[in-house]
DNA sequence: GATAATAAAAATGTATCCAATCCACTAAGA
DNA sequence: TCTTAGTGGATTGGATACATTTTTATTATC
């Protein structure tokens, strides 16, 4: 018999999977070099996976390739970020907005809690944890598409970022992001798609000006 | 001497580019199955780097890839057209705010020429390329990033289906979308950025509802 | 005649091997 | 001492061969 995962899936997904994960988690950082030769050994698998798996990385943006050179975990410049948060800034008031009306009253449930646990988390790790749970919650109710794809990626890959800039301005604006989430938590309540998109927008714009006043994190 | 492209690439890369001029060029149409094989028969490769077009072009939306099961060129429901139309509403129009500060007064006299070349054009691949074209140049004082990436992503995912739509409706609106693109012209040479990003919102949300009332184009 | 099970064939996924490319280091010359 | 050409090692890219999975066609049974 076969305990192994069920799998229907190639083993370069998976082991991309794999890849994802370290690099949101921040053990693998911007500018690291993925050697293909490493990583096949850590997974037992030859190099042939691998390379799909770069190549899947590298369509999500999380990886750079250089051809006859290697891959590197991709890194974002000053302004390649400040171009993301732009599309950003754009494209999440139209998700939230569509999903919005299918959201449950056990989503907004825990939309309500999560407000309160980012406002009583210390830690950093357990802050973005909680504040990425609670916006991609909050687009939950979206059917999934490429709408929803676009804004993940984008969280992808600008995680590290988030967590560069939370490491240096942590307790500053910290009572600025609650109140933000708390208009954006109290428009969805009221399902005011309007004042919901507008909310957001705003948090998200003012945290790419935030950002911009950080370059220090891009050196 | 080497008249070849200098191709400091992979392989696989120059098949996708290839693989990606016959779909947008309505040669590969949606739902067509892509073998690995044949592929590299056709390109004198292995299948080795079809792999890595295939998975290339997937990235890029134009390929659907199934485990154990093989590629097909992607396929759009009018649900998944209808989103990618909504995305472009709020991208392009931001792009288009990026580009036109930068924007040559060569490029807008090409821009000029081109709303007329568009109104006179006869038949459906002219007007196709003549209104990518007309649409691409504008944004193209925007420095290339992630945007402008994922705006020729869009315009080359909706492609086939624009091509679809305007053998459909044909005449019947041609007099609109002309006078939109000279909306979208003036605001332009008047380098009114809010204009323009207004007129270009509403001339791309006018063609996804009226997309919209041709579902026969999706059967 | 239709449906389900089975077997054959066709296509994809993986591993291994070989070739081509790039990078760093060395050494020679100005 | 600085620059440049060359060489060796390391790493990636591609081709072939084999294993696995899916699909299709055939056959038997209801």
């Amino acid at each position: 018999m076969n305990t192994e995962i069920s799998s229907n899936q190639i083993s370069g997904s998976r082991i991309a999977e794999t890849l994802r994960v370290e690099i949101l988690s921040g053990a693998l950082t911007p500018g690291q070099r993925l050697r293909q030769e490493d990583i096949a050994e850590r997974f037992g698998a030859s190099r042939q996976p691998v390379r799909d798996a770069l190549r899947l990385l590298e369509g999500e943006g999380l990886v750079t390739l250089v051809a006859n050179s290697g891959a590197w975990v991709s890194k974002l410049s000053e302004k390649e970020c400040a171009e993301a948060y732009q599309i950003r800034e754009r494209l999440e008031p139209l998700l939230l907005s569509a999903s919005l009306p299918n959201l449950t009253a056990a989503k907004i449930e825990r939309l309500t809690a999560l407000v309160v646990e980012i406002e009583q988390s210390t830690d950093l790790e357990s802050f973005l944890r909680l504040d990425r749970e609670f916006h991609l919650l909050s687009y939950s109710g979206a059917a999934p598409g490429m709408l929803s794809e676009m804004v993940e990626r984008l969280w992808n890959t600008t995680q590290h970022y988030r967590r560069a800039f939370r490491t240096v301005v942590e307790p500053a604006s910290s009572n600025i992001t609650n109140f933000e989430h708390r208009l954006i938590l109290d428009a969805i309540v009221r399902k005011d798609s309007n004042q919901a998109e507008r909310a957001l927008e705003g948090h998200i714009r003012r945290t790419r000006i935030e950002l911009a006043e950080h370059k220090e994190i891009f050196a």
